[in-house]
DNA sequence: ATAACGACTATTGTCGACAATTTTTTGTTT
DNA sequence: AAACAAAAAATTGTCGACAATAGTCGTTAT
């Protein structure tokens, strides 16, 4: 599964498989957006106490996907067009600086590997079926392998650990495959090339206009829209 | 208390006040970095049941203050150079997006009340007796005003909510009292400026050279002991 | 009729006990 | 004496029950 990121370990506890189970429901909508929680209810249909949930609970706050008010309870976040934005704004300012780290610290062998998995996404995209692929998991694919790249942890947890999550819950959403596949192929390129020349600067820059090129994306659609 | 920040409200639940309990003693090491914590042991001294630390503990983690793993306990977190360094390459990136978001999205209120600030820390140098008051507090106060002023609660969240514990420690930890007070006060002048003149791009290049300029006089420091 | 007050219900926070896992200790064997 | 195995101790994970707080509904007074 490709959204099993390399920095949570397996889940042990039953506390971890439900937090995994309800990461999931909340990604895909199922728990809906907005609505709030009921320990006692969510207790029952998993078959757990409370303190268990009440421990997943705590790793879902973790990934701002639920908010929890003292004595009131906790709801899932809402999805929002400004709170997507928002992601957006992070992702630029964070991405950007990964993809200037990773120029300076991937190792030779990871720059093998990404061109490769690159490869290997030409082709599937080739294949035309392919393209919700490449849309869905190739891109998470790509902008991982560039985190890890990074060596960062720090970055490594806000980015892989937490707003990943969320970036998938407003992927799957609001339906998000746009037609930016091959354009985004090519800029991927791009990154690629400028990191395996340990060219920084304009590594973070490319990954910087990428990601805001998306974001122009999706304001000129809601723009459309009204 | 200047540390409190606007983004967590104030402590109801006997957890909540373990937990800054705990928060304030990781930061000043009375609690040492690197240490094991002891469930049994701290919820004794604390004078409080299992669950409710388990509570706090959740808290700490959240500001990656602690690690935990399954079945095995948490830990403090190391404090080391690589660590630092680490934290300010993710600030340079985030706190650079915020100067420039702040820019755009900042009232004039607030930029009045910034440039008070300010004027306040100039007048807090001039008595001299002030240097540790400005860089302690007044240095985060600055920072804080910035990125409140983005008025984006991703970036909010990330950098106040938890990355700023984390900052306190080290500072805390490693006893940074740097020379460059009056220097990061003249940035910070053009920083402001920069914001008020809505020069979202100038201000993000100012805030990430005051950033990087904080982080290679560490490297620099560290370089000399050596 | 509306607003304020109070009892009731439901939900969250906290507690102590038990189960599962890990670490340490101890004893045996090579 | 060192290394391995098994038992014991300690620690973490999970559970169900109780306490405290918030929300709801009905009553009463202005």
């Amino acid at each position: 599964m490709a959204l099993d990121n390399p920095t949570t370990q397996a889940a042990v506890t039953t506390a971890d498989k439900v937090f995994e189970q309800m990461l999931h429901s909340i990604v895909n909508g199922t728990i809906k957006a907005g609505s709030k929680i009921s320990e006692p209810e969510l207790a029952k249909n998993y078959q757990i106490s409370r303190s268990t949930l009440r421990e997943a609970l705590n790793r879902l706050e973790k990934c701002h996907l639920i908010e929890r008010k003292a004595n009131v309870g906790s709801r899932v976040v809402e999805c929002s067009i400004a709170g997507l934005l928002e992601i957006y704004v992070v992702r630029e300012a964070l991405e950007g600086m990964a993809c200037r780290q990773a120029a300076m610290n991937m190792t030779e062998d990871e720059i093998i590997e990404m061109r490769a998995m690159l490869k290997q996404h030409a082709s599937a995209k080739a294949l035309r079926d392919g393209i919700s692929y490449y849309q869905e998991e190739g891109d998470l694919d790509f902008h991982y392998k560039v985190i890890l790249g990074s060596h960062n942890q720090q970055l490594i947890n806000i980015l892989c650990g937490q707003l990943y999550h969320l970036v998938r819950m407003y992927r799957c959403q609001f339906g998000m495959n746009s037609p930016r596949a091959t354009k985004a192929f090519d800029e991927h390129s791009r990154i690629i090339e400028a990191i395996a020349d340990r060219d920084g600067e304009l590594a973070e820059m490319l990954m910087r206009r990428h990601i805001a090129a998306s974001r122009q994306n999706i304001e000129k659609k809601i723009a459309l829209q009204q």
